[in-house]
DNA sequence: CATGAATGAGAGTTCATTCAT
DNA sequence: TATGAATGAACTCTCATTCAT
């Protein structure tokens, strides 16, 4: 059995992200989330290199979820445009509903330093790349306009979804964030399509 | 004379941005801002509270500068579209004019504890006011759409601009940011207007 | 096995009143003690919550066993008058045997700041207590005068032998303590009987 | 004129004394001391060598003041006895009259490193000097029992004062310094007479 | 004499990682 | 595999003292 499918991987994993959500990234120690996954300190260095390596782990655990989910989901939708108001949805819905996750990945994992962020955006290429195909198809179905930059496009779409989740983060959840996946869709809608 | 106006207060804060964007964040050491500055570490805290309050700081002073000279700019603009583009414009403008500051700003000063960054947020929102200043304004004017939701429609000015820079940002500048101000331009009127 | 019945606990508490018996307190480094214990720096930290922490504890621990072998040496006397040459006895003694921590408790370990200070008060008690008993024992007894004000006479006694401590060991242990332990008694002796 | 007789002089003494009952010994930095004293921090550098010298200064001038005091009262008494408890009813009153001086010398002071203690003891001399000179005229003149030690008299009766009046200090003064010359003298007259 | 801005040495503490058991 | 005690490098900040004005 790969390490990665026993259970003490899984189990750190979690706990990384309950730590850094309920402690913040710079007191989350490797010890804490030992500690809150029932394991001793060394036993997490059996399962990963270094603590930088928990940190790219979890984004990645994490992230290939929600891009395995929004791929599933947008896969038989018959336009572009309905692939995008689906991914902006998914995209929502997920964060709305694991407000842990969506502390660390949209406040905590930020503070981390140039490598770990590196390979956290290495990872979250495979999500841009879904964006760009919806765009690519937009523009090839002639749904959006030929003149499209596709990089813009995507900057738009994936800087619009970002800011958004953030500012839910940072105002404590205090809004409801998967009621914003219809009018943040039409809003971005407006700007691709002819 | 007011302590923020003596010389040795801009020298610090411009030592602190070079000294960050060449070193990164977790490797600023207050001996290492002296030393850039040409004064000695105990002249630092005549100046400035702690650490923290240098890297406030350094944001305070320069979004200022930055706000400054952004709503200068768009004062006289006739239309809510014509500020928009001036915004984006001078955004880009003044960011690739300065990238180390770009580097500061987009990447390394993120990485500061929750303290630093809800301080960065709260002199951010002097910008965030401008943005919706403006869609309000074009929603009045019959420009926008009556039915824009103006957080919605700030959120998709500030996540593109924010985004697209710091793509700029970890592409290592190896694309021309100040050529994109035209084309975001537009793509961001294309959403807004009616 | 408690953190306090570990080995290096006490290695760490002896090294500390060795280290402030040789540099004196001010320059009595956390370093220092670590190096004299023969232990890492940071192992300090898992055994004292911070370098106040083992200052206290030393006053604790030999406190500790200096009243503990007061109170078992005056245990079976039969008056208050045998009872108080015997302490004025054990107290000259015991610190006559162990220079070092003469030096620590009378001189070094009163350099230190108020919160240590009042937790060695709090400590001290102990051995005032001690004192005060012996004297209510012999006014009971008849042996003291009845007149007599408890706590003036325990300032009395713990004044006296106080003094005369410091006093030897500012004179850099130059005359004979434990022969002093007789004439003191007579002298306290004499001031506090009928 | 002298520099010790200079207004400033005696300003800086006097801020310090002050400035150190209300902080504590080790929150009284020299910058404090000027500022109360109403004077540059440099010029506490043209009165005194530096910070230790500021220390010993106010030690010696309030001694000085001090043993004058207690050597006048005591000079005409008839008895050792009489002088005795002059003294103790002087050293009582004096301390009871000035708090600040009280805690300043009983506590404070007693923080400071064995250099500054040691300048310190040798300025207590002289009042040392003035108990010996009580406790051999009584002996002389058959008042105190003749076996008596001179410097363990001398030990005791300081000790029991100095303990004495530090309980007071401890005690936040809750008690009526004042009242406990009569008893104490007793006491100590008690133990010494024959 | 007086000022006060500038200096710079010095130490407590944290925590990721290791390794003997 | 799993443990957890031990390691030790690394950095912010204070404050007595100086000296140009």
């Amino acid at each position: 059995m790969s390490i990665k499918e026993r259970p003490k991987y899984k189990q750190i994993i979690d706990a990384a992200v309950e730590v850094i959500a309920e402690n913040g990234f710079h007191q989350a120690q490797v010890s804490k989330i030992a500690k809150h996954a029932g394991v001793a300190d060394g036993t997490i260095y059996i399962y990963f290199k270094n603590k930088e390596d928990i940190l790219i782990s979890v984004f990645q655990e994490k992230m290939g979820d929600f891009i395995r989910k929004i791929r599933a989901e947008i896969e038989g939708k018959p336009s572009a445009a309905n692939k995008l108001s689906a991914l902006v949805a998914m995209h929502f819905n997920q964060l709305a509903a694991d407000q842990h996750l969506a502390v660390v990945t949209q406040l905590e994992l930020r503070q981390s330093n140039k490598n770990i962020r590196s390979q956290i955006n290495e990872t979250l290429k495979d999500y841009l790349n879904i964006i760009d195909g919806i765009v690519i198809e937009g523009k090839a179905h002639g749904v959006f306009r030929e003149t499209l930059d596709t990089r813009l496009a995507r900057q738009m779409i994936f800087g619009t979804l970002d800011e958004t989740v953030s500012n839910w983060v940072m105002n404590e959840f205090h809004f409801d964030l998967t009621a914003l996946g219809k009018p943040v869709s039409e809003l971005l809608l407006n700007g691709l399509t002819r």
